[in-house]
DNA sequence: TTTACAAAAGCAATCGATTGCTTAAAAATC
DNA sequence: GATTTTTAAGCAATCGATTGCTTTTGTAAA
């Protein structure tokens, strides 16, 4: 049972004296071919339990109805949400999705790329890496003849098709009601800068600061705060200065402000009255903790969404001319009891 | 740039002045290839951005090495660790995954397979969809010689190989600790029973009970409660009756665990002392809800590497005989504050 | 120098489906 | 009834890589 070959339309063929091109065309559903004969083929390929190879019929058109995705890990939360919506739309144009993840290295996602372009995929969905060197892979892409569209972290060099969320807006809004909310020194917790989205954070900070008047003050800017534990370590240190401050948008993520609540706990520290903490990415559990963290939703799914709809509506019918080529998913601030000072 | 035909053998042959066969041996390392010509192919085939087109190749030699993975949901927690997991071993290995979602629809699920079967893959990795309804499509995978792996939603009445987690022993434990506890009426929210797991739980609790001599009684268990609103509402019916439970053991999910925190604490129930609650799955947020709640680890990371293992090592190989087919993966009770009523 | 043998390269079929083109058969028109 | 048109089916090349077999070339042994 396990070496038989499989049935080809050739065996389908030969079953009822018909030539190869006739079954072709009435399983494609093709004209040409008479309503009895054609009946008389789909039955047939029913009885001897036909599948068409796709193998062979994508070398043959030329075509490959597969999409490749690579992001930094499959597993995190805001990627496995993307995934999932890429994925809602390609199954209803039945086309495949290859997965891939970078796990954040700049040569595992070299080797996806490379992968991507053997299997000749009709187009590459991608979220760059957090050691990101440069874009040769990217370029190669368009090289083999293969389309591209960068999400949320993206190549800004690149002129490809893009979906992002409006990180700098998102950043803006949130310190802005951190400073609506009468907190005076706020600290920022900021991620790997050569990740697009990081720095349009900070930028997104630094102009809200700015717009109100706020001073810049350096020691309250800490690096690579994109972990729990991360994110504790630097609330640690923005606590033992001589002037701490009073709120923390830890930009980088929920886990993140997970650890300031974790050390404002520790050490006693009133949220929200002393110390306010806002997060990134509305991650599940900044809804339970207590108090409830605010955040910024980014819509994960729907950014997946417009991935995929993306190149099934524009790219693949080649409307490239006049196009917007960046689509903004617009985030959203959820506010929750951790800014609320004024209640 | 675009439409450019890609570079193939036949490209390389005719610019060296070679036959095809020669450059496709020296390509894949073969010898029967001079080592002078094999630099001379590979130096050409750099040059002119060669690379191969894995459908031809595929096609030829029969065999594709990509895997399929069914999963209910991309993005659950559960289903993404173990996806990441499945990509850690098959990425070494050279393989790609084709993954899909059944949306826990047993129709989608019977289209997912039908995809994977066109595609020719060379194993399907699945876990079982909520409406469940009949295994033909299981069946119909082997029968085009496309090998099976189930995982976590298993159905039990094929003889596949499986990796599985101890749902009975790990319910029985958790229910025994209760007991040990100190908890006398202990409720059971269950799942869809047509899924093994959900059925091994309840298996479990109901072990339990009658080791430690306590009674079944009926209207302590409650049927579909596996999100946080039905788990919610359950908790609401639970503690309406006469003789309510003195601790709720949320089978299905941590999620239905956290509804139950939420009635206990609006109705201001105290938890763990008057209400005890055990969730299911060690998802993130149950280290951090006040309290935190008592949960399984199901190791979703593990159970993904192992399946993979399982092919590599043991099916490819065609070690089929006198071999255990079903791989346990042992889940571990992680007791938290919300079942601590002896502190 | 001739023969024997190994190494290197070429030839051609193959994997399975698709498709432009040709031929045969059936239906429609005059 | 003859001719044109439509419809149905067959033929054969093609997609790109692989591989068993044959031929050619090069080298070693006689």
């Amino acid at each position: 049972m396990e070496n038989q070959k499989r049935t080809t339309i050739y065996d389908i063929a030969k079953k009822l004296n018909l030539n190869a091109s006739s079954v072709s065309r009435a399983l494609s559903g093709n004209s040409n071919v008479s309503e009895t004969t054609k009946q008389l083929i789909l039955k047939t390929a029913k009885e001897l339990n036909y599948r068409q190879n796709s193998m062979a019929s994508n070398l043959r058109k030329g075509e490959n109805q597969t999409i490749g995705v690579v992001v930094p890990r499959i597993n995190q939360n805001f990627f496995s949400n993307v995934i999932a919506g890429i994925e809602e739309v390609t199954y209803q144009k039945g086309y495949n999705l290859i997965i891939c993840q970078s796990n954040e290295s700049y040569e595992r996602e070299v080797k996806c790329v490379d992968t991507l372009i053997n299997q000749h995929v009709s187009c590459i969905f991608l979220s760059i890496s957090a050691d990101f060197e440069n874009n040769d892979h990217l370029k190669s892409i368009a090289d083999h003849g293969i389309k591209l569209i960068q999400f949320d972290r993206v190549d800004d060099t690149m002129d490809t098709y893009k979906v992002l969320t409006g990180n700098e807006e998102a950043a803006f809004e949130a310190v802005s009601h951190l400073i609506e909310q009468g907190y005076k020194r706020i600290a920022l917790l900021e991620g790997p800068q050569n990740l697009n989205i990081f720095r349009l954070r900070k930028a997104g900070y630094l102009e809200a600061l700015k717009k109100h008047g706020f001073p810049i003050i350096d020691e309250l800017i800490r690096e690579n705060a994109w972990t729990r534990e991360l994110g504790a370590k630097a609330t640690e240190d923005l606590l033992a200065l001589p002037e701490p401050p009073d709120a923390i948008f830890a930009s980088t993520s929920d886990f993140a402000a997970l650890g300031v609540l974790d050390v404002a706990q520790r050490e006693g520290i009133k949220v929200p009255q002393q110390l306010g903490i806002c997060g990134f990415s509305n991650e599940a559990f900044t809804e339970i903790t207590q108090p409830s963290i605010t955040t910024i939703d980014q819509f994960s799914k729907e950014i997946g969404k417009n991935v995929a709809n993306l190149y099934f509506q524009k790219m693949k019918k080649g409307v490239n001319i006049d196009e917007q080529k960046v689509v903004n998913i617009k985030p959203q601030l959820i506010i929750r009891s951790s800014t609320l000072k004024n209640g």
